[in-house]
DNA sequence: CGTCGGTCGTAC
DNA sequence: GACGTACGACCGACGT
């Protein structure tokens, strides 16, 4: 280092402030702000080009309690909180000043100025000249023979000539002068009424505040009189104005040097957050095709290799993992292989099950959980990676407890944007926020007929697979997090719903529901029988065989050979032969309509339910395990598939007989506990609507009270039929239905729908005001929210086509309820979760529905459990209506309902 | 023989 | 055209 170079030190938070309030809210393209990146970044390229060879230090505070506060309880303490905005664009600048190879310096319990004195300190000491690039007029106290600074917002340069022109007092006197004035933002007393040019003078004539105290009875006017009141906290705010020039910092200005930039960490950077020129200068890459760096790709064979890996992850807390396996189905695939990674960069493949010819000797996969247990079930180490509930689902099958669950990119990107990347897996996640295209899958095992397990093949091409996969999770999660903190609350919502639940969903999917097979089996025959007579009867209606399956096949039977009116045509065109036509046409005395329509409903319930459920029985434990999606419905709702278990018949006694097959083992009972109208309450809430809100608070039965609304009559008076349209009414307006809609769902005329819900709004005032703004919400901010601050992306809320504008509308208008629905399950799910967790309490949660729950209980404990489960989904929102919760008991969920 | 769009039907 | 969110069975056209 030559001595001969200025030490240069650069106040990184002063500049940090200015840089996001001075300059444009620059943002990339999908939102991030980047404008005090760009404006700090900016500058320390600038500094480090005209000072080139300088020893540099780039400051920052890193917060918390300084020897300040122990002074002054109240330092700082009005400071408001940080704009999200400001503070999501921290770590990359912490990032971005790293790769340029500048030291950084964040200092516990140190702030930055005291910092920069005791360096500048040292370095006056050594004969140094220093620079201290700052925009804060505090800084001027160390200005000296050696020290000047630079304002390199605007190049002025400071030094103690400069300092006497612009403060009116010399370097020395700066501490009195701004103990004098006080500083609101940092909450330093001062005295009233006095700024820069009453200090300056009380100062120039006096000497110094212990002058201007000592001579305090001189001073007029109401300055006088406020200097006299606040005398005694003067030497206070001297001290807190004071910079420390000795303070411990653990290395010194030998220390500072600048290492060589991290290109490719710099373009990366440069790409991410979109600074072209500065990408243009760096050469290479280009805006739309990111330079894929190399990424060193460890492959580990013995256990000294995986206590090194397992080491680093313990030391940096924090692992990113994926687990290759044979299969898909998560309660039955073996593993292949395990990679992990700790930074963005750096990622290892520990091969343990490849069966490839030529495999070199590897890990069992025994022995690597002997290894990696502990770390795994570190809650200490938070654990990263795309689908973690998958993971912990494997993992569990060798009595492995993943604990640390912190960062699901697949969850992170459907918190983040539900509908904005196609499926959250993470080819569509890294496309969308990398721009960068993941190894796929299809090729390196192919498809179809050519696709070989993972086993199969040779060790090298699934490491690069793998960890590759790996070290997009890493990157993603840096991308993600920072966004969903910088969006609205979107990052509660991921750290208070969706990520708790994920544990949540693991245990229910592993603990399965029992199914009554022989039960189905049974059913199964009784239906093909069934299908057989309707069968025959069909075709001696139609005057021939016939695939009743077939839509096209019906359609000539019906509409050619029957000349039957064709009363509807589906969306391309075709006369349909959909459920309500049939109906029609069966009401008007037709045999084959009705006839069909007896066979379709046999039909569906054998091949969906009665065949399909006994054949997802896991052999291994006897159970149905379903998969709870949680990154797929775009309002926040879960679906459930392998098997669907949300769509399981109830209306029809037919129907219901699948329930009865849904059974609680011997000594236990299935508890099912439903939300009443949760949706129409949830309505209430957010409209405010009076009429809604007291009928909900009276303990009405909803429709009823509707109907007698709508229709103008005593409660007592609605009819049947009345309450049947006023039910219509109600799901009409959660789903945003139209007149059109309501008039075919009752089966009246689209003016007398239309006069239905006029009278509604009519009676309901809030809830139409309530549409209206939501509305009108959603075409301002392309976006509307739930009670929990979940969000839904409408992109085609304002499209010049009136059909995909007005589906947005709906989508619009039910998204709030269902949504914030589902936030309260899932909400009151991992309140559920945590009672049934306690040693004392036998109970599981084994569905969720929606708006119901279904837990398998011991016998004995049935009653506690009742009254904890519907007391924690009850108090899993505060509304200003009661949520009320049903519940049922049984030996089968049909009985429990 | 596998894939995919269309249609239908189940749930909340 | 007209009611929101899902999953999945079946058919049949199409491509390998």
């Amino acid at each position: 280092m030559a001595a001969d170079k200025p030490l240069l030190l650069v106040d990184g938070s002063s500049y940090l402030f200015r840089a996001f309030y001075a300059l444009p809210d620059l943002r990339t393209l999908d939102g991030f702000p980047t404008g005090a990146i760009r404006g700090v970044i900016g500058m320390l390229r600038k500094l480090a080009n005209d000072f080139e060879g300088s020893p540099v230090a780039v400051v920052f505070d890193v917060g918390g309690k300084t020897f300040r506060n122990d002074l002054y309880p109240e330092y700082k303490a009005n400071r408001p909180r940080m704009a999200d905005d400001l503070r999501v664009q921290i770590p990359p600048i912490f990032e971005i000043v790293e790769a340029m190879g500048m030291p950084l310096l964040r200092i516990p319990d140190v702030e930055a100025d005291d910092v920069i004195g005791t360096l500048a300190t040292e370095a006056t000491r050594v004969g140094r000249r220093t620079i201290i690039s700052t925009g804060d007029k505090d800084m001027a106290q160390l200005v000296s023979e050696h020290v000047t600074l630079v304002n390199t917002m605007d190049n002025a340069e400071l030094d103690r000539d400069g300092v006497i022109a612009k403060y009116g007092v010399p370097p020395e006197r700066i501490v009195d002068y701004l103990a004098l004035m006080g500083d609101s933002v940092d909450n330093i007393p001062g005295v009233p009424k006095v700024g820069p040019k009453t200090a300056a003078k009380w100062l120039d004539a006096y000497g110094s505040l212990d002058g201007v105290i000592t001579h305090s009875e001189e001073v007029k006017g109401k300055a006088g009189e406020n200097l006299r009141d606040t005398v005694d906290l003067l030497p206070l705010s001297r001290e807190l104005a004071s910079i420390r020039c000795d303070v411990e910092l653990g290395l010194g200005v030998a220390d500072l040097t600048t290492r060589p930039a991290d290109e490719a960490k710099l373009r990366e950077y440069f790409q991410r957050y979109e600074f072209k020129p500065w990408l243009e200068e760096l050469g290479g890459g280009t805006a739309g095709a990111p330079e894929p760096e190399p990424l060193e790709i460890a492959v580990i064979l013995d256990r000294d290799g995986l206590d090194g890996l397992m080491k680093r992850a313990r030391d940096a807390a924090k692992v990113t993992l994926s687990v290759e396996t044979t299969g898909t189905r998560f309660m039955d695939s073996v593993p292949v292989g395990v990679a992990l990674g700790v930074e963005a960069g750096d990622a290892a493949y520990v091969p343990v099950g490849h069966d490839y010819l030529g495999t070199p000797g590897q890990l069992a996969w025994s022995e690597f959980l002997e290894h990696a247990k502990p770390l795994l079930e570190d809650v200490g180490v938070v654990k990263t990676g795309q689908d973690l509930k998958q993971l912990s689902n494997l993992l569990a099958r060798y009595d492995v407890d993943l604990a640390g669950i912190g960062n699901d990119t697949m969850l992170e990107s459907y918190v983040l944007d539900s509908v904005g990347a196609r499926r959250h897996q993470l080819d569509d996640v890294a496309k969308k926020y990398l721009g960068r295209e993941a190894p796929s899958h299809e090729a390196l095992a192919g498809k179809g007929a050519k696709q070989r397990p993972l086993n199969q093949i040779a060790v090298e091409e699934v490491a690069d697979y793998a960890a590759t996969r790996v070290d997009f999770a890493t990157r993603l999660h840096d991308t993600l997090r920072p966004k969903l903190e910088s969006t609205g609350r979107l990052a509660e919502v991921y750290d208070e719903i969706d990520r708790p639940l994920l544990s949540v969903l693991s245990r229910m999917e592993r603990r399965g529901a029992l199914v009554d097979a022989g039960l189905l089996a049974e059913h199964s025959r009784e239906l093909a029988t069934g299908m057989e007579t309707l069968a025959a009867q069909a075709y001696e209606a139609a005057g021939a065989p016939f695939n009743l399956g077939s839509p096209k096949q019906l359609q000539e039977i019906l509409y050619d050979k029957l000349e039957l009116p064709a009363l509807r045509k589906t969306q391309k065109g075709q006369r349909s032969t959909a459920e309500p036509v049939l109906q029609e046409l069966a009401s008007r005395g037709h045999d084959l309509p009705r006839i069909i329509l007896e066979h379709r409903s046999l039909s569906k319930l054998k091949s969906t339910y009665t065949d399909a459920l006994p054949a997802e029985i896991n052999q291994r434990t006897g159970r149905i395990h379903t998969s709870y999606n949680q990154a797929v419905a775009a309002t926040g709702r879960l679906s459930s598939a392998d098997p669907n278990l949300q769509n399981i018949p109830i209306r029809t006694a037919e129907g219901r007989r699948i329930r009865q097959a849904f059974v609680a083992p011997p000594g236990r009972r299935l508890v099912a506990a439903d939300y009443s109208q949760i949706e129409l309450r949830i309505m209430a809430h957010l409209s405010g609507d009076e009429g809604l809100l007291k009928a909900f608070a009276g303990g009405d039965d909803i429709h009823r009270a509707t109907a007698a609304e709508v229709f103008g009559c005593g409660l007592d008076a609605v009819s049947d039929d009345q309450r049947r349209s006023a039910k219509a009414i109600n799901f009409g307006l959660i789903y945003g239905m139209s007149a059109f809609g309501l008039g075919q769902q009752l089966g009246v005329s689209r003016h007398v729908a239309d006069e239905y819900i006029e009278r509604y709004f009519d009676r309901y005032p809030g809830v139409h005001a309530y549409m209206e703004s939501i509305r009108a919400q959603a075409h301002d901010d392309g976006f509307v929210e739930t009670v929990f601050g979940r969000r839904l992306y409408l992109p085609e809320i304002n499209d010049r086509n009136r059909m995909r504008r007005q589906a947005a509308e709906r989508t619009a208008i039910n998204a709030p309820m269902q949504g914030t629905a589902a936030d309260i399950i899932k909400r009151a799910m991992v309140g559920v979760d945590e009672y049934c967790s306690d040693p004392g309490v036998d109970a599981a949660m084994i569905m969720q529905v929606h708006d119901e729950l279904v837990l398998e209980v011991a016998e004995g404990d049935v009653g506690t459990v009742v009254d904890e489960v519907t007391g924690r989904m009850r108090d899993a929102a505060r509304l200003h209506v009661e949520l009320v919760v049903d519940v049922g008991v049984g030996d089968n969920w049909d009985e429990a309902h």
